[in-house]
DNA sequence: GTAGGGTTAG
């Protein structure tokens, strides 16, 4: 390599790091091409690239890049691939891609596997998902060798799309098989991730296909696959084959945790069998497995459904009692337990605890309670509510409104309060 | 050998 060249370089490399020297960069530039006559090393221009590529200058770093030859230098996918590089940073630069690869076959560039994984990853990165697959499919057919990890990531895309990919050959399913037949070996990670999907789409009985490819791939499929396919087939109704998974699973040796418990719980109290829950909430106490918030939330929820509101409240100390502290959902399971069995007194009760404690939301049940206390004939109590939500920000809706001004026609006038919260409701509707 | 992907309700 020529001094001159290495000199240019440090000069190069001085004003990249100098802020605002654009406009030193095109002369020097010209003096290599026109008065030197060295060949120029191709890591300058990948330094210019880059340099202008970072600085948002797109088409600077194109220019740079089709000029090479001019500069008694062959280009190769190195100055390529930092040119893509940049230009998959940003979605303005991402439309220049088309041109500079039509470019590169000009000047007898030939892509690498990493170009095309540059390619790649930007398309994922931006959601064009299609695309990245059509650009798998080029390299396929060129023979190149694709890494698993560019498998992964366009599955791992596809999964993310917002618009499921469902079925058919065009979605995840397709993919995978499609994939697997040129040699394509999914990994535990890219079996979740298709499961998670058809879970999220009400596939489950298309999940518990995936997980016996799993199997039938001769894998063991873990404890977090199992969860998902359980919740699938449970949200599908399939109970006989959610209690099938169960068993298999502990056949194969895995250890459920709290999610797979949960799931199993949440599945028996899908079915009104809040013991067969309450049993597995002992027998994971007793494997060891702490229950947590969800797993009281769901058998909570199942006790209220069928009014055995003793229970639940038993089971609510007992929660407390495991340090397990109730939620915001907690309380709304009980105040609707306790408003559904008519115990509007203790929902009452608990309703000023809630404001008490903060959790101030808004909640449907309130509306009931209030409204459930005017029919009674205890419009009083049902005021002292509305300022103790009032006292807290939450406003009740126009429902409880209506209850409170019906239980006062039989009277001359509204009191006062009435009036005021009825305009501010009045004014809050409006303005909404 | 590692991490990582997973649970109620709305």
């Amino acid at each position: 390599m020529s001094t001159t060249s290495i000199a240019y370089h440090f000069l190069i490399k001085t004003l990249i790091r100098t802020p605002l020297s654009f406009d030193h960069i095109p002369p020097i530039l010209d003096r290599i091409e026109l008065v030197e006559n060295f060949e120029t090393p191709e890591y300058i221009f990948v330094e210019l690239i880059r340099f202008y590529g970072c600085s948002g200058r797109f088409e600077e770093a194109v220019d740079v890049f089709c000029n090479i030859p001019s500069f008694r230098c062959v280009p190769s996918a190195l100055s390529l691939n930092s040119l893509l590089l940049v230009l998959c940073r940003r979605n303005q630069g991402l439309k220049l891609v088309p041109c500079v690869l039509m470019k590169s076959r000009v000047l007898n560039i030939r892509l690498e596997e990493s170009s095309f994984e540059i390619l790649i990853s930007a398309l994922c990165r931006f959601g064009k998902v299609g695309y990245a697959v059509e650009i798998l499919n080029c390299m396929i057919c060129d023979g190149f060798d694709v890494d698993m990890r560019i498998f992964s990531l366009i599955l791992s895309s596809m999964c993310e799309q917002k618009k499921g990919f469902g079925s058919g050959d065009f979605g995840v399913l397709g993919f995978l098989e499609s994939m697997r037949k040129v040699g394509f070996c999914p990994g535990m990670i890219d079996y979740a991730k298709v499961i998670k999907v058809l879970v999220k789409e009400r596939r489950g009985l298309d999940a518990l296909d995936v997980l016996n490819q799993i199997k039938a791939a001769r894998m063991k499929p873990d404890i977090v696959c199992y969860t998902m396919v359980l919740n699938g087939v449970i949200m599908e109704g399939e109970y006989d084959k959610a209690d099938e998974l169960f068993d298999e699973l502990l056949v194969l040796g895995l250890v459920p945790d709290v999610y797979t418990y949960n799931v199993y719980i949440n599945g028996l109290c899908k079915q009104n069998n809040v013991k067969g829950g309450l049993d597995v909430l002992l027998r994971m106490e007793k494997m060891g497995c702490k229950p947590n918030l969800i797993t009281y939330n769901v058998i909570l929820k199942a006790l209220c459904k069928f009014g055995k509101l003793d229970q639940a409240k038993e089971l609510l100390s007992e929660m407390s009692l495991n340090g397990v502290g109730a939620d915001l959902q907690t309380h709304r399971i009980m105040l609707d337990g306790l408003f559904g069995k008519g115990e509007i007194d203790e929902a009452c009760v608990l309703m000023e605890e809630m404001l008490d404690k903060c959790l101030c939301f808004y909640c449907s049940t309130y509306d009931e309670i209030i409204s459930g206390l005017c029919q009674r004939g205890l419009v009083c109590k049902a005021l002292d509510l509305v300022e103790k939500m009032a006292c807290k920000n939450v406003a009740p809706r126009p429902k409880s409104w209506e209850a409170i001004v019906l239980a006062f026609s039989n009277e001359l006038s509204l009191p006062e309060a009435v009036w005021t919260g009825l305009v501010s409701s009045a004014k809050t509707q409006g303005g909404t």
